[in-house]
DNA sequence: TTGAAAGCGCTAACAG
DNA sequence: CTGTTAGCGCTTTCAA
């Protein structure tokens, strides 16, 4: 047994009073003795005692701690998105306990159940694209946990959730290529059955309907990654039409039709403009420099801590659910626009 | 209170029978009849019973929890890291607690006391820059908590470690530019109070060394940013005898290179080659693609994990640790080579 | 001002 | 085959 921890009988041995007097001691409560206190604390500190979190979640049934299931953590955006629960949580004295789906819908099941198993007091979920079936998460609203959605939601289920308006930023960008006066503006998005995917694809139409472009079908792809791109790009720039320019669903599709556009001998982005979405570490990074939209990950972290540590608070069976919309901003650069 | 949680006492009541038969039922225990264990599973499946994943913890005196201090997330490197952790410990059947020092010893110290009191089973720990006094990191050792340090080790703790080898890595870098004929390498690196910093450039000298190339402290550079790269481009290529080559000490750092070079109408690899370090996403997505060392991060994140998943089950008070040195991979691209 | 006892949910002797 | 009991570490009535 490796446990050489040290807990509150062990002090009260020592000092030959009881235990409830070291807890109350070591609170401050103030119906113990100052000597007393000085003389539980100090052993404390001596011993180096750290108290038990998890018999003290035991007792009150709560663990202080809140549940992340997030696709994948090697994302800059998750990653962000990580970076501004943490900050949250730690100053509000919860533990934040991170899951990867992997976008793997059965691992989204056991990182679901590992995390009721844990009692966390609360859940932050964005769900894997594989994800269809969703009694996972309705077990989490069973056992009225509650739960905020962050970037991917789940329309089906009742839930907080903070996402980044996607329909408009989409529309602010296709909108942005229309000004430029491109006509043939070709999507590469999805999935289809994820809202991030559609929304996006529905911002693109819109923006085209608005400017009385027609939506050509054969230039919208279900393409969200940067192995996807070239394909497409290759098929469309065959067509006796060619595309004039390129939104894609996320940064890493569209750099992989940038290259294969470059590939081709084309420029960008005179010949076609291109525009991103998801602003990451890259957009900055290559040639041309991408035009994008922020996503703004650090603040939907923050505010879906923020919503869910308030939910765990007021500690309400029922409540209507909040659905915070984070405008995105479009970042014109190099890709889209001449120097 | 919320807990609706279903207790294995609740489903004893339901049937009439004692909670340590419906303990045993679930777990298949051979004393307990198929019948009652029927009855019991059934139950269970229908009220939705979740083990308290707290209460085994506090009876075992072990959380199955391992615990990790990471300076930040958002670095593609750290989070292939978090990835490898994460796999070997969903694997092995641990909960993994990640904590973000944000490079800040303050910080450090709470996260480390976080997981203490969270009574985890092991940590994995990559110190932050600002760290030098190590109190909190003696701690976990005095409770008999076994620690891995991954990247970034503290040579005054006695612990297990994963490094990778930076010297050489670097060393290989700068090997792979001279036999390519280049004999005016510049370097780009630092920070040269941390071992990363000191061990690449010595690794770059070392190399110039054996190749009887002298060094000429005119193309060392102590610049590690994207943006500190272009102030050194630009002073160098003023020299009457200019670099050919360059190596830095990361691949944001050999990408702002690399950009303030082609901004001045030079061609890369052709009049400039360039190597990176540390092989991020970036590598492959930029133009031209950059010669890279791959660290493997992935990798060390399941090294460290293996290794402190086995310290946690030989459950030993006293070992000699071991330190895992990964060797860097050279990964040869179009910066340096002409195609 | 302090102590004794009960209980959070679960399991593992020990008894039947 | 099943039940009783005790205990993991802590807090919190209730009693002294």
């Amino acid at each position: 047994m490796r446990s050489s921890q040290v807990t509150i009988k062990d002090i009260a041995k020592h000092l030959g009073i009881s235990a409830s007097t070291v807890s109350r001691a070591l609170k401050d409560h103030p119906d113990i003795s100052e000597e007393t206190k000085r003389m539980v604390k100090d052993l404390a500190a001596k011993l180096k005692y750290q108290p038990n979190a998890l018999a003290l979640s035991l007792k009150n049934s709560k663990s202080n701690t809140i549940g992340v299931i997030i696709p994948e953590v090697v994302h800059y955006f998750f990653s962000q998105v990580i970076s501004g629960i943490e900050d949250v949580a730690y100053n509000a004295g919860y533990t934040v306990v991170i899951c990867q789906s992997n976008e793997r819908y059965v691992r989204e099941v056991a990182n679901t159940k590992a995390l009721l198993a844990q009692r966390v007091d609360g859940v932050l979920v964005s769900i894997s694209k594989e994800t269809q079936d969703l009694e996972h998460l309705h077990n989490v609203e069973d056992h009225n946990i509650p739960m905020v959605f962050f970037d991917r939601r789940c329309s089906d289920i009742e839930a907080d959730s903070v996402l980044i308006d996607d329909f408009n930023a989409a529309y602010q960008a296709t909108k942005h290529l229309l000004k430029l006066g491109r006509k043939r503006i070709a999507h590469l998005g999805g999935p289809m059955h994820m809202d991030i995917g559609r929304l996006r694809k529905e911002g693109y139409m819109q923006a085209l309907k608005d400017f009385d472009v027609e939506v050509d079908e054969a230039l919208i792809f279900e393409a969200n990654t940067f192995e996807d791109a070239p394909g497409c790009v290759q098929k469309m720039m065959q067509y006796k039409n060619p595309p004039d320019s390129l939104f894609a669903v996320n940064d890493l599709t569209a750099i992989g039709a940038i290259q294969a556009i470059q590939n081709m001998g084309l420029k960008i982005p005179e010949d076609i403009s291109v525009v991103g979405f998801s602003d990451g570490r890259f957009s900055n990074i290559i040639n041309p420099k991408l035009t994008s939209v922020d996503q703004h990950g650090y603040e939907m972290g923050r505010k879906a801590t923020e919503i869910l540590i308030k939910r765990i608070k007021e500690d309400q069976r029922e409540y209507d659910p909040v659905t915070e919309i984070i405008p995105g901003t479009l970042i014109v650069r190099d890709s889209s626009v001449n120097r």
